[in-house]
DNA sequence: TTTATATTTAGCTTATTAGCTAAATAGATT
DNA sequence: AATCTATTTAGCTAATAAGCTAAATATAAA
């Protein structure tokens, strides 16, 4: 379960242009990484792919995607499997579907009328 | 329809914790608004409250409220309006749904095994 | 055991954000 | 017209974030 800090974490994450455009293909299967047919199909999803091909696609140094994608990592978007030397990247899908019943959530119980007492701590 | 910048932009907003507070209790009627009583029903929904309402919830300065909500407002996620001289908050459901549906979307496709070409533009 | 590949960490600079107080604006009330 | 209420704007400071290069780490391959 995400509680509040969790939550405004995984929106920060999604708030910046480059992270937002790396979520987006790690969970649509933008990023090509050429390594993955030599991977077990068992362990690591067609999806996957590794830090350095998803740096080919910005034209930002490779540190700084490193550094964007812990901190996905970090809100629990997506997940990084080490397998030899290289770091396999998946999306978090259980993340998205709770972040995904949360809006659901809000949408049909605000047209149900449903009112709430004031909690600042959620 | 919502862009990408537009996206980034709503995240952008949730991603901190004052404003995730604000917006979920906006969403909740959390915030009880003395005034409301006075104003007609038709115009203005029981879960409007007003910027000095929502700051009375927080130990920051007035003007710091003022400008979180300015930013809710901008990403779309809530409304302003203008009554006498005092300014009705409600939330914007339909930017709500749209993130719901973007979601709900997100993780149906991702199960249902579609993969898309790379695209840095959306 | 040297070299190559993949990634992270450290340390730095610049830009952005979040807070503040004081002042300005807009409308309502006396 | 003077004052009160509600809100925003301006201008400031401090903290955080996003980028960089150089160096470190970890594993693989020669």
């Amino acid at each position: 379960m995400l509680d509040m800090d969790d939550k405004v974490k995984i929106f920060k994450a999604l708030g910046n242009e480059t992270r937002f455009k790396i979520f987006k293909n790690i969970f649509t299967g933008g990023y090509a990484c050429s390594i993955d047919n030599s991977q077990p199909k068992d362990d690591i999803i067609a999806q996957a792919t590794c830090v350095s091909s998803i740096a080919d696609h910005f034209d930002f140094a490779l540190p700084t995607i490193s550094r964007h994608l812990k901190e996905l990592k970090d809100a629990k978007i997506i997940t990084m499997k080490k397998v030899k030397n290289k770091i396999y990247i998946e999306p978090n899908i259980a993340t998205m579907k709770e972040i995904a019943e949360c809006f659901t959530t809000l949408t049909d119980e605000f047209e149900a009328g449903v009112v709430y007492q004031y909690d600042n701590t959620k």
